[in-house]
RNA sequence: GCCGAAGUGGUGGAAUUGGUAGACACGCUAUCUUGAGGGGGUAGUGACCACAAGUCGUGCGAGUUCGAGUCUCGCCUUCGGCACCA
C-alpha cells in the first residue's frame, strides 16, 4: 500500500488527456445565438516572435479564467486567438538566416500555438487568424480604399521620423525619447511622400467618447486625453508691415494679447525665408535656420535648448493696438503645433520671458493677481489667471471673461476667430518595408494616383509562397511594381509602401466575429451580435497607440457601415508586468523564466495557479520560484482530500437536514457557502483571483483538518464541499478539476456545469466574535450567538471581567454598540 | 514642469469600504515522520519586554471621529506617461 501522504497528482498524463478531449470535442467553439447573451473576452494577440514568455502566460491565463467563468455563468462566450504577424523582426530574422519572412512567421505560429494549447487555454481555434495571410489583409486593403474614397486617407510630403537602422519611417507615437521604439537607435528627420489616415477628423469624438469608457482604468483614459491634447483659443492674423502678408498665430491666452512685444516663428515656417529674403538679415537668418535644424535633430532626450532666435528684419502689427512688433525666428517654436507662429507675451509666458531677457526685448505686464497693485519688476512670467491691466477696453476684466470677449472682438472685426487645436496628428501609415500589407494604389504618369479596383484585391505581397529569401523591400521587386493603370491601361507602377502593422491590430477583434467571411471585411450580422468586446486584457504599454488606433478604426468602420458600435472595448484590464529580481523579465537582462520548462516540471495548472495567486492582475507580478512550489503543494493537498472519496464509491448522498448534523459538519457546510460568496465576489468585483484562491485554500484547509482530526463529517457535506471546490477552481486549473471531478464519479464535465449557487442561509454564522473596546482600544472579545441584541451585548460587555478591570470603577460616558461587531465604552 | 498611480511584517499580498491590522501563501525556527532528497504532520513567526501584563505599530505631520490602513489637509519617496503644445 502506498503511503497516502506521498501520493501525488500525475499532471502530465492528466493534462494531455484533457487537452486531447478539448481538441477533439471542441467545447469552446461558439456560434452566434441571438437567444443567448454573449460575452466577448479578448487578450491582445501576440506577435509570433518565436516562443511565448511569462507575460503571455499571465495575460492569457487571466483571459482564460474569465472566459471559463462566464461560460459557467451561462454566457455564450467568444474567446478567440490569432497572430499579429506582420512586422520587422520577421524581416530581420529572415535576413539573418536566409529564409523567407513568411516561413519564419508560420513556423513560429505553429510552435506558439502548441504552447498555448499546452496551457489549456479555452480558445475557439476555428476563429484563429494571422494578419499576414492574404485572406486577412485583402480586407484591410479594401477598408483602405473605402477610406481613400471618403477622404480619410491622403498622401503628402512631410518631414518624417526616419530610423536608419530599421530603414523605415516611424509614426510619432513610435518615437520614444528621440529613439526608435523598436531598436532604440536615434531617429532622424527626412523628407518624403507618405500615406496618412485622417485620425484628426475624429479627434473630437475620440476625446468626447472617453467619457463612455467607464470600464477602463482611469490612467489609460487620462493618457489618451493628454495625447489628444485639445486646447481652445484664438487664431489671429497679425499683418506684416509694408506687405500684404500676414502672420496667423494660435494662442490659448487671448487675454494677454495687449502684452505682445514681439512675434516668434518656427524656423521651418515659410515666412521666415520670405520675410528676410533680400534684406540685410537674410544671411544671418539662413544661418540660424540651418544650425537650429541641426541642433533640433541632435536634441538629446530631456534637455531643453537655450532660447535662441534671430530678427527677420520684418515687423508686424498687433491688430488690437496697431502696435508694431519685431518678428523673430526662434528655436523653441514648434512648426507642428498650432500655426508655427506664436505671439510673444514675455510677462505671462516663461519661454517668452526667457527669450525677451536674452534679447533685451520689452516685457509688458497686462495681467495682475486681483489683490496686488504695485509694479515691481517681474522675476518670472506670471501665468496664473488675474485681472487685466493696460488692455484698452478690456482693462479691469477677469482674465477668463476677457478670453471670450477678446475672441469675440477679433471675430467681429474679421482678423481672428475661436479655434480648437489638437496635439494629436494624422497617423502616418507608410512603411518602406517588405513584410507588411501592400498599400493598394497604382501610380500612373497620366492619371496620377489610382486606387486598385476592388475586384483586383488582394494586392498580394510577392513571394509569400516562395520561401527562397526573396524578401527585399518592395521597391526592388520589379515584377511587383510593373503594372497597368486601371483607368488608362497604360504602363504604371504599384505603390511600394506597406502599411504600419498597427493597422492590422486596429480591427482584428472585429474580424474574429467572421474570420472566414469571403465577401466582406465584416459580416454585419455577426458583428452586431458579438461586438463590442466585453473584456479586453493586455499590457499598459498599449495604452495609447493600439487602443487609440482601434478606437479610431471602430468609428471609421461604423461610418463605412460595417459596424454599429462607437467603441470597441467596453472593459479594459491592463495587467501588470512580470518582474524578476526587481526588473521586467527580458532577454537583455537575462532574467527570463521559460514557460516551457515550468509547464514541463510543474504542469500548466500549477503555473496558471501561481500566476493568478501571486498578485492581483493589474499589479506587477514578482516572480518567485518557491511560490510555484506552493501552488503545486496546494493542488496536491486538494488531490489528497479528494482521492479517498473517489475510492469510497461514487454515491452522492442527499444533504440531511442541517439540524441533524454535528457541529463539524455544520461548520464545513457553512464554510463551503461562505467560500462560494467570497470567490464569486472576488471575481465579479475586479477579477481579484488572488483572494478567490485564498478563500478556496481556507476551505480546503478546514476540510483537511476535519478529516485529519478524525471528525465525523457527514459524507454528503464533505462531498458537497469537494464538488464546490472543484467548480470554484475550474476556471483557474481546468485539467486538474476535470480529472478530479471524473474521479469522484460525475459524468457531466465541468465545461457543461454551472457556477455554484450561494445560499445565504447556509453561510450564516451561528456564533460570532464581538470585540469590546475601551476608548477605542480592544480590551476583550465576546463569543455570542449571532442574534444577540444590542442591549444584551452592552450588558455582557460591561459584565466582562477584563473590562471591569480596565474600567477600574470609572463611569462610562458613552457606549457605542455596533450590531454583530463591537461595543466601544468611552470613559 | 504637467498628469496619473502606489507606499502595510523578512517576502508576495489581505482587510466585509470607518469597526479585531497582517487573511492566504512564501520564507524562517523548533519538532515528529527510518537519514537526505523541491514529501507530509504539529507548534511558532509584526516590533519592544525574560514571560505575563502592557506599550508601539499601515511612508511623514496635522485634523475629523467613540473609533482611521481606510476620510480631510499639507509634505516625502518610488514608479509610469507627457513634455519648449504658446
Amino acid at each position: 500500500m502506498e503511503n497516502p501522504s506521498s501520493e501525488r497528482y500525475e499532471f502530465k498524463a492528466v493534462e494531455a488527456k484533457w487537452q486531447r478531449r478539448w481538441a477533439e470535442g471542441k467545447p469552446y467553439k461558439v456560434v452566434a445565438d441571438p437567444a443567448r447573451k454573449k460575452y466577448y473576452v479578448l487578450e491582445m494577440f501576440p506577435y509570433p516572435s518565436g516562443r511565448i514568455h511569462m507575460g503571455h502566460v499571465r495575460n492569457y491565463t487571466i483571459g482564460d479564467v474569465i472566459a471559463r467563468y462566464k461560460r459557467m455563468r451561462g454566457y455564450n462566450v467568444i474567446h478567440p486567438m490569432g497572430w499579429d504577424a506582420f512586422g520587422l523582426p520577421a524581416e530581420n530574422a529572415a535576413l539573418k538566416r536566409g529564409i523567407h519572412p513568411a516561413a519564419w512567421t508560420y513556423d513560429n505560429i505553429a510552435y506558439m500555438r502548441d504552447q498555448l494549447k499546452a496551457m489549456g487555454l479555452s480558445y475557439d481555434w476555428d476563429r484563429e487568424l494571422a494578419t499576414c495571410d492574404p485572406s486577412y489583409y485583402r480586407w484591410e486593403q479594401l477598408i483602405f480604399l473605402k477610406m481613400l474614397e471618403k477622404g480619410l486617407v491622403y498622401r503628402k510630403e512631410t518631414t518624417v521620423n526616419w530610423c536608419e537602422s530599421c530603414a523605415t519611417v516611424l509614426a510619432r507615437e513610435q518615437v520614444i525619447d528621440g529613439c526608435c521604439w523598436r531598436c532604440d537607435q536615434p531617429v532622424v528627420p527626412r523628407t518624403m511622400h507618405g500615406w496618412f489616415f485622417r485620425i484628426t477628423d475624429y479627434a473630437e469624438e475620440l476625446l468626447a467618447d472617453l467619457d463612455k469608457l467607464t470600464g477602463w482604468p482611469e490612467k489609460v483614459v487620462t493618457m489618451q486625453r493628454n495625447w489628444i491634447g485639445r486646447s481652445q483659443g484664438l487664431a489671429c492674423d497679425f499683418p506684416v508691415e509694408g506687405s500684404d502678408r500676414k502672420i496667423t498665430i494660435f494662442t490659448t491666452r487671448p487675454d494677454t494679447i495687449y502684452g505682445v512685444t514681439f512675434m516668434s516663428l518656427a524656423v521651418e515656417h515659410p515666412l521666415v525665408e520670405q520675410l528676410s529674403a533680400g534684406t540685410e538679415h537674410a544671411a544671418a537668418v539662413r544661418e540660424f535656420v540651418r544650425t537650429t535644424l541641426i541642433e533640433k535633430q541632435r536634441k538629446s532626450l530631456d534637455e531643453e535648448l537655450d532660447k535662441k532666435g534671430v530678427f527677420t528684419g520684418a515687423y508686424c502689427l498687433n491688430p488690437f493696438t496697431g502696435e508694431r512688433v519685431p518678428v523673430f525666428a526662434a528655436n523653441f517654436v514648434l512648426m507642428e503645433y498650432g500655426t508655427g507662429a506664436v505671439m510673444a507675451v514675455p510677462a505671462h509666458d516663461q519661454r517668452d520671458f526667457d527669450f525677451a531677457n536674452a534679447y533685451n526685448l520689452p516685457i509688458r505686464e497686462v495681467i495682475r493677481p486681483a489683490a496686488q497693485h504695485p509694479t515691481e519688476k517681474l522675476s518670472q512670467a506670471y501665468t496664473e489667471p488675474g485681472v487685466l491691466v493696460d488692455s484698452g477696453p478690456f482693462t479691469g476684466m477677469d482674465s477668463e471673461a476677457a478670453k471670450e470677449a477678446i475672441i469675440k472682438h477679433a471675430a467681429a472685426n474679421g482678423f481672428g476667430q475661436a479655434q480648437v487645436t489638437y496635439r494629436l496628428r494624422d497617423w502616418g501609415i507608410s512603411r518602406q518595408r517588405y513584410w507588411g500589407a501592400p498599400i493598394p494604389v497604382i501610380h500612373c504618369a497620366k492619371c496620377g494616383i489610382v486606387p486598385v479596383p476592388e475586384e483586383q484585391l488582394p494586392v498580394v505581397l510577392p513571394g509569400t509562397d516562395r520561401p527562397d529569401g526573396s524578401h527585399a523591400p518592395l521597391h526592388q521587386q520589379t515584377d511587383f511594381i510593373a503594372t497597368t493603370c486601371p483607368t488608362c491601361a497604360g504602363a504604371a507602377r504599384r505603390e511600394t509602401d506597406t502599411m504600419d502593422t498597427f493597422v492590422e491590430s486596429s480591427w482584428y477583434f472585429a474580424r474574429y466575429t467572421c474570420p472566414d467571411c469571403a465577401t466582406s471585411p465584416l459580416d454585419p450580422e455577426q458583428a452586431r451580435y458579438w461586438l463590442p468586446v466585453d473584456q479586453y486584457i493586455g499590457g499598459v504599454e498599449h495604452a495609447i497607440l493600439h487602443l487609440l488606433y482601434s478606437r479610431f478604426f471602430t468609428k471609421v468602420l461604423r461610418d463605412l457601415g460595417y459596424l454599429n458600435i462607437d467603441e470597441p472595448f467596453r472593459n479594459l484590464l491592463t495587467q501588470g508586468m512580470v518582474i524578476k529580481d526587481g526588473a521586467k523579465m527580458s532577454k537583455s537582462k537575462g532574467n527570463v523564466v521559460d514557460p516551457n520548462e515550468l509547464i514541463e516540471r510543474y504542469g500548466a495548472d500549477t503555473v496558471r495557479l501561481f500566476s493568478l495567486f501571486a498578485a492581483p492582475p493589474e499589479r506587477d507580478l514578482e516572480w518567485n520560484a518557491q511560490g510555484v512550489d506552493g501552488a503545486s503543494r496546494f493542488l496536491n493537498k486538494v488531490y489528497r482530500l479528494v482521492a479517498p472519496v473517489a475510492q469510497a464509491g461514487n454515491t452522492s448522498p442527499a444533504l440531511p437536514p442541517l439540524e441533524s448534523l454535528n457541529e463539524p459538519s455544520r461548520a464545513l457546510h457553512r464554510k463551503t457557502h461562505q467560500t462560494i460568496k467570497k470567490v464569486t465576489d472576488s471575481i465579479e468585483s475586479n477579477f481579484h483571483f488572488n483572494t478567490a484562491i485564498s478563500a478556496v485554500m481556507e476551505l480546503v484547509n478546514l476540510a483537511s483538518a476535519l478529516v485529519a482530526d478524525g471528525k465525523e463529517v457527514a459524507p454528503a457535506v464533505l462531498r458537497a464541499c469537494l464538488d464546490t471546490t472543484l467548480l470554484l477552481l475550474f476556471p483557474m486549473v481546468p485539467h486538474f478539476c476535470e480529472e478530479l471531478r471524473e474521479m469522484i464519479g460525475h459524468d457531466r464535465s465541468l465545461d457543461q456545469s454551472s457556477w455554484p449557487d450561494f445560499d445565504a442561509e447556509a453561510a450564516r454564522e451561528e456564533a460570532i466574535t464581538v470585540i469590546v473596546q475601551v476608548n477605542g482600544k480592544v480590551r476583550a472579545r465576546l463569543e455570542v450567538p449571532a442574534d444577540t441584541g444590542d442591549d444584551e451585548l452592552q450588558d455582557l460587555a460591561l459584565a466582562d471581567e477584563r473590562i471591569q478591570k480596565t474600567l477600574a470603577g470609572k463611569e462610562p460616558k458613552k457606549i457605542i454598540v455596533v450590531q454583530r461587531k463591537l461595543v466601544n465604552i468611552v470613559v
